[in-house]
DNA sequence: TTGTAGGTCTGCATATTTTGCAGATAATTG
DNA sequence: CAATTATCTGCAAAATATGCAGACCTACAA
């Protein structure tokens, strides 16, 4: 049998915690600041890694390298069969952030990023020709006020 | 004069990429990647993340940390004088993990993590009191196909 | 109880990386 | 063209990561 979710304790969610502030944050800052050894902050952190638990990205601001338009799409698929099709097809594009089956009036919440509005106008017009897209309805996000990793706190019950 | 965005050069964009595979690269792996020496590399990433460009986190998975309702919800405020006031209570809520005005029939987009489906009910009968929230919408998220960063290679135009 | 096996933790020596800094280079400005 | 500023490079010292052997702690079976 292969464990590949193990139980996660209190340690491990102080590591995730210390990673969720600061993803460059040492072997040995964490260790110091849970107090334990180097080698157990090592070997837990990469474990959580490994198992895909924690994953440490840079994450860029996309305002500040040019990404102007940032839109939610509800799209509605027709026939429902073709509801995995559309979604593969519409993963591929790199301008999706975000995308999901929803339990909605429509069938998959597609968030994008752009850099104008006419290469969102584009994309939408891209997408639409996606045999099974029936519909698509475009949202613009106007100010994001929070962005934030899920609160670890929130399962210390 | 303060410059707080200066203009991003190739080896910037290169750097950030770099980092969005790998928030932990090393400064020496960056500078051998992309032959500069490694104390360029350490200028340019520390800048990158003075000026809040890039940041680095640790991204948790939520479903297996436990985080089992991912969802959606649509808010819809009266007075719309009331808008900016709602988005500061809901921005306290740990539960969010996305919140921004849109430009829809809906005033807000809250995105929550909660843990179950009945922690869901009460996160949003916790909101409902909120002075201001008129009606919400609430969508599940069911399965998650992406969810990625901003492509860069989008900007090379 | 005792013995065994599996997993985890610790500390140490070594290898690698980061940091601070001074000089070399390039770009900008008057 | 000279002067100023910003950026890059390479080096030595400090800090950090890595590999590994032994200690420790369970769990299970005889």
């Amino acid at each position: 049998m292969e464990k590949n979710t193990s139980t996660l304790d209190d340690l491990d969610f102080a590591i995730l915690s210390c990673l969720q502030k600061d993803g460059r944050m040492s072997f040995t800052e964490i260790a110091e600041q849970l107090n334990v050894s180097v080698g157990t902050a090592r070997t837990r952190l990469n474990r959580l890694i490994e198992e895909g638990v924690i994953h440490i990205v840079g994450r860029v601001d996309p305002d500040k390298v040019g990404f102007r338009a940032y839109a939610h799409v509800a799209v509605y698929v027709r026939p429902a069969t073709l509801k995995e099709h559309v979604a593969e097809e519409i993963a591929k594009m790199p301008e999706v952030s975000f995308l999901a089956s929803t339990s909605g009036d429509y069938d998959l919440e597609v968030d994008v990023m752009c850099q104008t509005n006419n290469h969102l106008v584009e994309f939408i017009n891209e997408i639409s020709r996606i045999e099974g897209i029936y519909q698509t309805k475009t949202t613009l996000y106007f100010k994001v006020y929070k962005y934030a990793q899920p609160d670890l706190n929130l399962l210390k019950n």
